[in-house]
DNA sequence: GCGGGGCGTTAGGGGTCCGTGAGGATCGGC
DNA sequence: GCCGATCCTCACGGACCCCTAACGCCCCGC
């Protein structure tokens, strides 16, 4: 779980980055609008903590720019009280809005429901792939082979990624401009040859036959899709 | 968008009943906590305003009730402020948690905040077409033959593009430029030969018999209309 | 009965997209 | 500074999709 943090105030951005760190989350931080969009662009969070009224970008900008092109929950620190403020964030895209001072356990509260929202406990269930077992949480694959092989599958963290939007959408198109935006960010969404290069690593890794794709299967013209296997009961 | 409005205070629901309905939202009302865990069973709301403290059933148990089986949004209500009661609520299942008195407009922001994160799922609403289920945001379409054959039918890009403009205008008569247009784009208005080709793919995988076709069905000198297939009861 | 326009169908070519392999660039660990 | 892993670039062969062209059929008007 990996939250951005986005705040020019020094003290608050120690407090907060101890606190979340103590509770397991790996913290990014960010001292700008600007350096915040980028950061959400290319760190991948699961979780944007953002503090309105910040330098260079203003805040609504930021939610606008990371809402352009992704649905990562973002909860709105401010100072500011008045509703209208609350109401412009929130319909920008804004997923909560928190008003400073806060309680820390409710705040902590606000972020827990806003990762369940999203992680959808999917991510428990262990995925099956054919003969393998994968664990997402764990980043694991494991094959569940009865000659009891042990054969453990590798990949690297950008595999992951692209790994974890195909078994979080069984079944689903998933559109070129989707996988690229996701995996590689909002300033990728033409560089199509990225793809094709890591589905095959896929393919290679986790097919038991890469030249005929029974799991990831293409869609010529539009996308990939992944078809969890069938439970065939031969 | 329908609205269960679960308050035991009377002067408070009629106020948020008129305001919600003037914004176009459907709303049912709960007195207390089994009324509200009823409703929410049995009249599918996208969303459950909570006022915490109702009497016969304890606001956290409603809230738990209704998550062991379903992931609507919950909003909950409350004049309690301190953060204590939040947590619980919020750990609860919750996703926000708005404290009494509180502003109109803030509380319309985010009903439409959590609206918007649930809504991505609501247009999936599955196209029926003959023995056929169409689900155009998966791009798939599956047989639900009763003899269990998992024949998936599979489309190219512009044949989804003419399904979709189908699907979106059941019974609507469509004119071959209004068609040509919205699939080829506007300089390809001339081009009848492209539907006849298309409309030709769309009923040999689609119809169950191409040669008198049941759905897809030419309106001569005009364009083509979409009859979704009446539940026939032969 | 006759001719014409619109519609359905089929086959084939051109172009775009996809799969694959090798090689260079970059980053972090030791 | 060396080394390994990971990421990206580039080029080529092949598959698939889209479009073009032609033919047969039905309906309609004459």
């Amino acid at each position: 779980m990996r939250i951005l943090l986005a705040d020019d105030d020094d003290q608050l951005q120690r407090a907060l980055r101890i606190t979340l760190a103590a509770r397991g989350y790996e913290v990014i931080a960010a001292r700008d609008g600007a350096e915040a969009i980028d950061l959400a662009a290319n760190a991948h969070p699961d979780l944007i903590l953002l503090d309105l009224g910040m330098p260079r970008v203003d805040g609504l900008d930021v939610i606008r720019a990371v809402r352009a092109w992704s649905k990562v929950p973002i909860l709105v620190l401010s100072g500011r009280t008045d509703s209208a403020e609350k109401v412009d964030a929130l319909d920008a895209g804004a997923d909560d809005y928190v008003t400073k001072p806060f309680a820390m356990d409710e705040l902590l509260a606000r972020i827990r429901a806003r990762a369940r929202s999203t992680s959808g406990e999917a991510d428990a269930a262990a995925h099956a792939i054919g003969a393998l077992t994968v664990d997402l949480a764990a980043k694991t694959i494991r094959s569940t082979d009865a000659s009891g092989n042990a054969t453990s599958v590798r990949l690297t963290p950008t595999e992951w990624r692209l790994l974890e939007l195909f078994l979080k959408n069984p079944g689903k198109l998933l559109t070129r401009q989707m996988l690229l935006s996701e995996v590689w960010g909002p300033f990728h969404a033409n560089d199509a040859g990225y793809l094709r290069l890591y589905v095959a690593q896929l393919r290679r890794k986790l097919e038991p036959t890469p030249s005929e794709p029974r799991f990831f299967l293409t869609e010529p013209g539009m996308g990939y899709r992944f078809e969890p296997g069938a439970v065939e009961a031969t």
